[in-house]
DNA sequence: GCAAGGTC
């Protein structure tokens, strides 16, 4: 009997169903001379220090470096502390049961660094020692699953990836633990001061932009406003020199005339593509954004709608869709041609040409962007109901066709030269579908200008001088959070350069969200409004850490790079060498640093 | 009491 071993009960199912495998039993599927089982993602873990001797919080077992890693069972809090996760033990018995009586397994967890991880970590601590192969298949459907079972590979073939799962885990372990220790101890405060290659870059850049946003001192400069009539429309126009005084501004003022004369009109049209379908984090954003739902409550509420199946695998990364899916959208679209709110644009988009930008088999990595699965939705609580819209109406626009505007720019002199600028939507294209307004700054914008030829003088009806400041950057809430980490902190505001950079992002969309949440618990930051503000906890710990390498995330890149070049082979104690002198000098920095931390009883 | 990773 051949035994297959998905990550998940999802993927698991969908494989059984494929090949026609019905009898269902507790924690498995059975049919066709085959045996379909998964895990629920990380069964295993490195066990805890403990484990290895390393008995309650001492400075005396700083480093801990173990000479050889266990793994233990997934735990969960309790009221009696960490007891392993009985839901995972359980499934673990099942999957050891079908293991002990298979012939081959077939690892079919998700085809990526950590799906490997999951397998590996399960098979050695069963000490299974049957053959197994690899299926290796970036989407679900039907084609994908069979083409992937025609070309199994040798379960070797992906060793070095497996070494390259082991070490990230190993070294998050050994720098994480041992900084916590190390920071938690030498500080005195008797309370958990958490350090990690992900969550403590993050703490920085919150530290470090609240320190900016406070510390700014803003400027004032003024600008001259002016106000042209073309045959009774006013339309406003701003000098295109900003002045450090208002004497200077005072004087351009005066010497605004009686008319202005159009220098030049410039109208031209742009094309606004359609935004590409939902990865998980750009949900949490727009869910943030639009309802200020944290990225924890987002997720809860995209995984309740998956378990309900009415929208595919939540935690993707990837924004993009392949052909084989792609076959599948008119369908997808006509579900909702009777939709109450979405019903016409679904009617438009029905036998029209379908913009493909979210198109690319080359970008869908272990999952593909949200869509719905079709099954169609009823009695959703409002909280649901608006993340399905979400992801349903982000599927209409994404296949939508470009919204056409056409930004007009006139020139107008009148003593000093003025700018008017507006944009004005010809086709609505994808906009149509939530009929939203532009987010772009809008502020010194018309909504419609005349129409002027130039060479015309206006008569100008008003004229003012404006006092302005200049403005910090804004502190993070959680959806500028997400999108920062997403590039680690780097301000790339290119869609297409930002997919570019998500290997050397911190963390993963599956983990951003309780990241955030591992922060708030250990009250290093609070939430204040929708922003993201440290605490003097937080700021302590950053003051503390900031010029070392664990708050910076480069570290993750370097990693990154690393990992993956034990991936294709490079040598893997090298790797696991530097990692533990790095472990041991950040160890002795903080059990000195940590001494100068003050942090006050009462917290803010 | 502690990491980051995955998932129900």
């Amino acid at each position: 009997m051949k035994v297959i071993l998905a990550e998940k009960p999802s993927v698991g199912r969908e494989i059984a169903k494929v090949f026609g495998a019905t009898t269902k039993r507790e924690g498995y599927i059975e049919g066709k001379g085959y045996t379909f089982t998964w895990a629920f993602g990380h069964l295993l873990q490195l066990a805890a220090p403990q484990e290895y001797g390393y008995y309650g919080w001492n400075v005396q077992n700083l480093p801990m470096l173990p000479p050889k890693f266990k793994l233990s069972l997934r735990k969960v809090k309790t009221k009696d502390g960490l007891v392993d996760d009985p839901g995972a033990k359980k499934q673990l018995d099942i999957i050891k049961t079908l293991f002990d009586e298979a012939t081959e397994i077939i690892v079919a967890t998700d085809a990526g660094r950590e799906g490997e991880l999951i397998f590996r970590y399960i098979y050695y601590y069963l000490k299974c020692k049957k053959p197994f192969k690899r299926l290796w298949i970036s989407s679900q459907t039907d084609a994908a699953i069979k083409d992937g079972f025609r070309n199994l590979k040798p379960g070797t073939d992906y060793d070095t990836l497996f070494n390259s799962a082991h070490c990230r885990s190993q070294s998050d372990w050994l720098v994480g633990m041992n900084a916590t220790q190390a920071l938690s101890l030498s500080s005195g405060t008797r309370s958990v001061l958490s350090l990690g290659r992900v969550q403590t870059p993050t703490l920085a850049m919150i530290c470090a932009r609240y320190l900016e946003n406070k510390n700014f001192v803003p400027e004032t400069f003024y600008q001259v406003a002016i106000q042209p009539d073309k045959d009774g429309q006013l339309f406003r126009a701003i000098s295109d020199k900003s002045f450090k005084t208002r004497e200077e501004a005072q004087a351009v003022l005066e010497k605004v005339e009686p008319t202005g004369l159009v220098l030049s009109v410039d109208a031209k049209p742009r094309k606004e593509p359609p935004p590409l379908l939902h990865d998980l984090s750009s949900l949490q954003q727009e869910a943030n954004k639009r309802k200020g739902f944290t990225a924890d409550q987002a997720l809860s509420l995209l995984q309740n709608l998956y378990e309900s199946k009415l929208v595919t695998y939540p935690r993707t990364g990837s924004r993009y869709i392949g052909d084989d899916v792609f076959a599948e959208v008119p369908n997808l679209i006509a579900k909702f041609n009777n939709h109450e709110t979405f019903g016409k644009q679904a009617n438009l988009l029905t036998g029209v040409k379908l913009n493909k930008r979210s198109v690319n088999a080359k970008k869908v990595t272990d999952h593909h962007a949200i869509l719905p699965t079709g099954e169609m939705p009823n009695h959703l609580t409002p909280d649901l109901q608006a993340i399905y819209d979400m992801v349903a109406g982000r599927m209409l626009e994404a296949f939508n066709q470009d919204c056409i505007k056409e930004i007009t720019k006139i020139v107008i002199q009148s003593g000093a030269k003025y700018v008017a600028s507006g944009t004005v939507i010809k086709t609505a294209g994808w906009r149509a579908v939530f009929n939203d307004k532009d987010e772009e700054k809008k502020d010194e914008e018309n909504p419609t200008l005349p129409k002027v030829q130039q060479g015309e003088n206006l008569p100008i009806v008003n004229k003012a001088l404006l006092e302005k400041q200049t403005k910090p950057k804004p502190l993070y809430n959680e959806a500028s959070l997400l999108k920062a980490l997403e590039t680690a902190g780097k301000e790339i505001d290119d869609e297409e350069l930002r997919q570019a950079m998500k290997d050397s992002g911190l963390g993963t969309p599956a983990t951003r969200a309780a990241m955030i949440e591992t922060l708030l618990k250990r009250n290093y930051i609070v939430r204040e409004k929708k922003n993201l503000v440290p605490t003097v906890t937080g700021l302590a710990v950053y003051d503390v850490v900031k010029n070392q390498q664990i708050a910076q995330a480069e570290l993750t890149g370097n990693w990154e790079k690393r990992l993956e070049e034990i991936r294709s082979g490079a040598s893997v104690s090298e790797f696991q060498d530097e990692i533990k002198a790095y472990t041991s000098t950040i160890t002795k920095d903080l059990l000195q640093a940590g001494k100068a931390i003050v942090i006050p009883k009462l917290n803010r």
